[in-house]
DNA sequence: CTTTAACGATTTAATATTAAAATATTACAC
DNA sequence: GTGTAATATTTTAATATTAAATCGTTAAAG
C-alpha cells in the first residue's frame, strides 16, 4: 500500500517505510499469534516464558521491559501465567517491593517443547527474505529500536 | 537484545531479525501512540480517518483489510468515531450489506490538521535511518508482508 | 421459485491493554 | 529516628481486540 501523499521526498520515503514497517511486524505477529493460539497463550505470554527459559528468574519489572508492557498488564499476564501453573512467583527477602518470577518444571517442560515449534514458525515467516537480507532488516530495525523516544 | 539461543545459523538469523523486527515496530507506535494521544485517537482510529483522507469513503470491510484489524473491531472503531461525529455511515443502496464510511466535514478538518503533525513524528522517527536506509526497510519489510500466510 | 451458500455487519463474551491511583517497601536527607 | 522521595507492584476503570455466533442480504444452483 503507498501513502498516496504528495509530501517532500524525505516524507514519503519515511512514511513508507514506517507503514511498511508496521504491516510486517502486524503480519507476521497475526501468523505467530495464530500458531500460539493451539496452546492457548498470548504473544505476552509466550515472551513472558521465553524470557524466563532463556534468561533465568527475572523481577517482574524486567519482564516488562522486556515484553514492552506496561506494569499493570504484567500482573494480570503473570496471574495468568500463574494460574495455568507454568510460573511462580516469589517475594524478594532483601527487597521485598520486588517480586521475582521462576517457571515451574511444568512451565519448564512447556516452553521447552514449544520453543522449537515457534523457532520453526519463525524462520519460515522470516524464509521470505534471504538470511542475508534477515541480516540486514534487523540492523535496520535495531537501529530504530534503540533510537531515544522523543 | 539477543535471542541466547544456540541453533543453527539459520534459526539465529530468523529469530534475531524477527525479535529486532517486532521491537522496532513496537517502539515507533509506542511514539506514535503516545503523540495520538493528545488528541484522543487510538492508532486504529487515525488509522480509518487517514485511509478514508488518502483513499476517499470505503466500505467498512475494506477499511478492516487496511488496518488489519477485525470485523467486530472495526464496528466498534468506526461507532466510536461516529460518535465523535467525524466519520458517518451510508448503507450502500446496491447491495445492502455493504456499509460505506465517509468523512464527514469535521473529521476532514481533523484530519487535515492532524496529518502535517503525524508526518512530523513519523520523519522523527525514522530519522534514526539515512533516507536510503529507510527506503531498504521499506523493501525487505513489504516482502515479509506481502508473503502469503501459513 | 426455493433453497443453499456466501458475504457483510453486528452482537456477545472473554481477554488484553493502558493509564492513573493506591499500596507497600526501601533509601536517603535531616 | 522521622519524614520525604523513589520504586515495585497491585488495583481500578475505560477501551481495545479477538473469535464465535447471529442476522440480514445477495447470488447462484436446482
Amino acid at each position: 500500500m503507498s501513502t498516496h501523499y504528495q509530501g517532500t521526498e524525505t516524507e514519503r520515503v519515511a512514511l513508507d517505510a514506517y507503514i511498511k514497517l508496521s504491516r510486517a511486524a502486524d503480519a507476521v505477529s497475526a501468523r505467530i499469534n495464530h500458531h500460539l493460539k493451539e496452546v492457548n497463550l498470548t504473544i505476552s505470554q509466550f515472551g513472558v516464558l521465553e524470557a524466563l527459559y532463556h534468561l533465568g528468574p527475572l523481577h517482574q519489572n524486567e519482564l516488562g521491559e522486556k515484553i514492552l508492557k506496561t506494569g499493570g498488564n504484567m500482573t494480570l499476564v503473570i496471574d495468568n501465567l500463574v494460574k495455568r501453573g507454568v510460573v511462580c512467583r516469589e517475594r524478594d527477602e532483601d527487597d521485598r517491593r520486588f517480586i521475582t518470577v521462576h517457571l515451574t518444571e511444568a512451565g519448564q517442560n512447556l516452553i521447552q517443547d514449544l520453543f522449537p515449534r515457534h523457532v520453526r514458525v519463525v524462520v519460515q515467516e522470516m524464509g521470505a527474505l534471504t538470511q542475508e537480507e534477515q541480516a540486514q532488516l534487523a540492523a535496520l530495525c535495531r537501529k530504530i529500536g534503540l533510537s531515544e523516544p522523543v
